[in-house]
DNA sequence: ACTATATATGAACATTTGTTCATATGTTTA
DNA sequence: TAAACATATGAACAAATGTTCATATATAGT
């Protein structure tokens, strides 16, 4: 977890206290908080750190658009190359390019050449895995 | 795949044919798709529904936002009321319910009053799986 | 019943995001 | 080397999304 959100937590147990005009001890918190201070930190320290919740959001960014999601979807079943992508998922080739750009850029598939054509494929199992994971829970 | 998708996608190998002059044959394709309409057919009936895929979007547009992963973190390790969960992330108590209702409307989180505070906590053990695979990712 | 506390929500606003349109880049073939 | 083909990309626009501010609802305590 992040030291800003911890110093913020921190600092809002302390004007609490002010307000009400009472001493801060340790263990002791306001009223208003149900967690004690050592709760707390005890929390804190289990979560991951923010930067990785970040990396976290934008990583299911990716998987959070259904043109992407259809992209993804064709290329699991195999490669292939934009216009045929494109055909298939009736979506423009401008579209789909900027879509493919995206995911490229995020590491969730990868592409070759082959001539006029540019091949597209996904990038390894992990993005296989996440979508399973997730067509599970949407499939019960 | 749905039915919309496919249909636009055969009349776009019409249409190719038409341009060309060419007759188009069953199992033939015109030159700038380098699938068979054969393959086309096959790989489309690889795919999950089109609706499923809309939903699986859904599901993922719920972890895509870093203010909503770092909630749903936070309610990994414990069960926690609004302001608690407000005052240990440093966000406003609005912005937090808002989210709140969007992740009980999603069913990744429920909640139960005990007197004058609500407290939240994630929905199921599907969550928790979901959230780890993505996390496996990030973190190599 | 009145006040304080805890949470929810509608509207306005700013930001982000995805698509389209026009055009650029790069590759093959005549 | 010119033309055709396959893909990429910048800019403009529209739509979706998240936050803030003000206010509403609901419960507990006096």
């Amino acid at each position: 977890m992040n030291i800003c959100s911890y110093v913020y937590f921190i600092s809002l147990l302390f004007s609490a206290f002010a307000e009400k005009g009472k001493k801060m001890t340790k263990e002791n918190v306001p009223s208003f908080l149900h967690l004690t201070a050592a709760q707390a930190r005890e929390l804190a320290k289990r979560m991951p750190e923010e930067e990785t919740l970040y990396e976290l959001a934008d990583l299911y960014k990716m998987f959070a658009d259904s043109t992407r999601v259809r992209i993804l979807s064709a290329l699991r079943v195999q490669e292939l190359c934009v216009l045929d992508l494109a055909a298939l998922l009736g979506i423009s080739q401008s579209a789909l390019s900027h879509q493919l750009r995206i995911l490229k850029q995020a590491k969730l598939i990868k592409c070759r050449r082959e001539g006029k054509i540019i091949c597209y494929s996904l990038a390894d199992e992990h993005v296989e895995s996440i979508f399973r994971q997730g067509l599970d829970h949407v499939q019960e």
